[in-house]
DNA sequence: GTTTATTGATTGACCAGTCAATTAAAAACC
DNA sequence: GGTTTTTAATTGACTGGTCAATCAATAAAC
């Protein structure tokens, strides 16, 4: 059976495998095995291809940043003013692709982990001051010295949203949160400047 | 040995040590012994007194949770405007019982328990509820009709700012937090009702 | 003598990681 | 072109360790 060059096929099922069965339990407690079975293959392979549990979950973050990060670069490819690249930093957070509940589900486990993993921490470092810097950037033409503080607080209620659409009951709702961080971004910048 | 009496004793003990453990390793994945050496006893006697792990962990959540409402009830005693009873209700959550880096790395954890335990997530949906009302009843004579509004961005808020203070490398500052918070608080109100 | 407190050994389940064995594609060689 | 050797893919049984939960035994207080 041995086709060659399943190694990124393999790797990109166990992800995805990963990411569903931690979304879809609520925690980090996924054994090898479930994941491997529902990529369809072996216990054994998942450990050849990764080495061990806590690469799979490192690589499932990864992917999950990596994914958001995409998001950002595609949204931020048609901005044609300071307020549309805003919102489309927003936007990405909130995109389909980041906000499946079982993707924010595992997103949030991912935040977690970063308190007990020396890499996870480091993971959600470079995302943390991407957000930032990228906030910063947009509003410094709208709000100028203000930006640093501005992108402060939309940064953290950016979080807070995220965290609450993500532990309340039913379905996420994309269009709601962005419309709640965009008008108070919105009204962060006609307070003072406008 | 037996003195009598010695169950809230015993209770209180492992609660504590419970959040502590957390708090240290940074995740849900502690032993029942290791709690139950930290609080000076053997783990049947936690099983004894606690029926099992989970029974713990809840327990231990309910202790945060309570602990937290006591501290926003002690703010609130002394509050002689809405706007000081604002002040109250965010600097509750950063007030030092509850912001230390072990109960903040607790309480994260708490937060996604609620994805996975049913219990956990009535206890999450309490907590959230209360800050809710809390917000609303505080904002009401200062923003009218916006108070929902208002309410539903500023509890977000708290919540990721909570979130990016536990999630940072170094130690927790409280009053930057409740800081950022009121500012935006500051701002809500002034801004279209001034 | 009944109840409460307490221990630590034990059990039983679970699971991450290893390993030897198998298959087949590809490459090397004649 | 056919034979041999290497290499990648794959499995599932096995191992060693861990841990939650149980239990029988002990010790004091009432």
């Amino acid at each position: 059976m041995p086709k060659l060059g399943m190694e990124p096929i393999r790797r990109a099922a166990l992800i995805d495998a990963t990411i569903a069965e931690i979304g879809e339990s609520g925690s980090l407690d996924v054994t090898v095995s479930r994941i491997a079975r529902r990529a369809g293959m072996s216990s054994g392979l998942a450990h050849h291809y990764f080495g061990g549990k806590d690469q799979m979950l490192l690589a499932a973050m990864r992917h999950t940043l990596k994914e958001y990060a995409r998001e950002v670069r595609a949204g931020l490819v048609s901005v044609k003013n300071p307020r549309e690249r805003l919102e489309a930093i927003v936007s990405a957070g909130f995109a389909p692709s980041n906000f499946q509940p079982h993707t924010v589900s595992a997103w949030l486990n991912f935040y977690v982990m970063a308190l007990s993993s020396k890499q996870a921490r480091r993971l959600h470092c470079i995302y943390s001051r991407r957000l930032q810097s990228n906030l910063r950037f947009a509003l410094r033409p709208l709000a100028g010295a203000r930006s640093d503080d501005i992108a402060l607080r939309i940064a953290a209620l950016i979080d807070g949203v995220y965290l609450h659409q993500g532990l309340r009951a039913g379905a996420t709702d994309g269009d709601a949160a962005v419309a709640l961080v965009m008008s108070q971004v919105d009204q962060d910048l006609s307070c003072f400047s406008g």
